[in-house]
DNA sequence: CGCAATGTGGAGCGTACTCTCTATTTCATG
DNA sequence: CATGAAATAGAGAGTACGCTCCACATTGCG
């Protein structure tokens, strides 16, 4: 017995990654979600108690769909050399397929506020960063790696260098070339090797 | 003949640098400049004739900084191999020694409004990048690679990869740890071995 | 000392943004 | 159709910021 919501959370978090990739962190007002959206900004208000509660959501909806798929290719096979391969070129082929979301992943989480988050979303945050770390930590070990340096590395090779490769064209403002997934992987294997 | 000046530039930048370093590139408002640095309002406007102005040479200074001593790395050692681990070398320990302004390196000219900057600057900082991109396409011609694909492997290992070691603590607001030149140089030569 | 030249300092205007508040709309139900 | 729960819509209060303006201060020089 309730009128039935005209707008969804999905729609404005849409509006909110497309500002955040075409113009920076700092462009994701209330104001403009509702211009470009359409939806009146008393209606936004109905859906996120206040703007760092969407863009924490923004952030973590962003994250947490990268990580599904990355953790799958960490996962996709027992050489931790070809696991760690796979998953370096992951990072390639998900920033291909989803730009925008990539462009807010390169900004980083404190982009969007992560230090005034209510608490909730900073340990969701945190829970996935865990996670990761984790996970990569598991595929040092089983290469073989256990100093801290060696450790550092293969989570340089998996993480930080193929995000590497997509800031590098994707602050450009230019699309991935072709070969993109093919430098991260084989800067991964020489890394892990 | 005139009464001489009581603030000058690099006073302001510094304490821009400083607040874009702690609080982000947003963060860098001419109130919070004027606030922090006791510099009442209008007299910062005296310096620079509008906040974009101030972040352009924000930005452009922090830049042009960090290239001095990174040509001097690049161009140390007639043996590519070993110039190029001497700059790998260089950025981390450059970072090291000046946390702040590498701070600002990391969040790229975007975010200090590169896109609406007055010629002059965009064009200096245009220059700045084309110096380095002849630098390092050499360096990667004096090793032997032509293919874009090797070209590319070369700008990794001796620019983004540091960078991206770097990125990892200061994201996390960590200080760089000890090993972390190590790192950076052992991984830079792996990739252009 | 008076003058010209330059720098200062802070009040304040216009704008944009966050968030609130409330009248209004919409719909399932009895 | 009347009712009430839930959602909408948009005006507007409060705040911060960019930038302007101009009365005033401080110097060297004649």
């Amino acid at each position: 017995m309730a009128r039935p919501p005209r707008y969804d959370e999905t729609q404005l978090l849409d509006t909110a990654v497309r500002i955040a990739a075409d113009a920076g962190p700092a462009a994701v007002t209330m104001s403009a979600i509702a211009r470009a959206s359409g939806v009146p900004n008393g209606s936004i208000y109905h859906r996120f108690p206040q703007r760092l509660a969407l863009l924490a959501e923004l952030w973590l909806r962003t994250v947490e769909h990268f990580q599904t798929g990355y953790f799958a290719a960490l996962q996709s096979d027992g050489d931790p050399l070809r696991a760690g391969a796979a998953a370096a070129r992951h990072v390639v082929a998900w920033s291909r397929q989803n730009p925008r979301e990539a462009a807010v992943l390169l900004h980083g989480p404190q982009s969007f506020g992560r230090d005034e988050w209510p608490e909730e979303y900073a340990r969701r945050a945190d829970d996935g960063n865990k996670r990761v770390l984790e996970a990569v930590a598991e595929l040092a070990e089983r290469g073989g790696a256990t100093a801290e340096l060696e450790v550092d590395r293969v989570m340089l090779a998996v993480i930080e260098l193929p995000l590497a490769v997509v800031r590098r064209y994707l602050r450009a403002g230019r699309p991935l070339p072709p070969h993109a997934e093919e430098l991260a992987e084989r800067c991964a294997v020489d890394l892990l090797a």
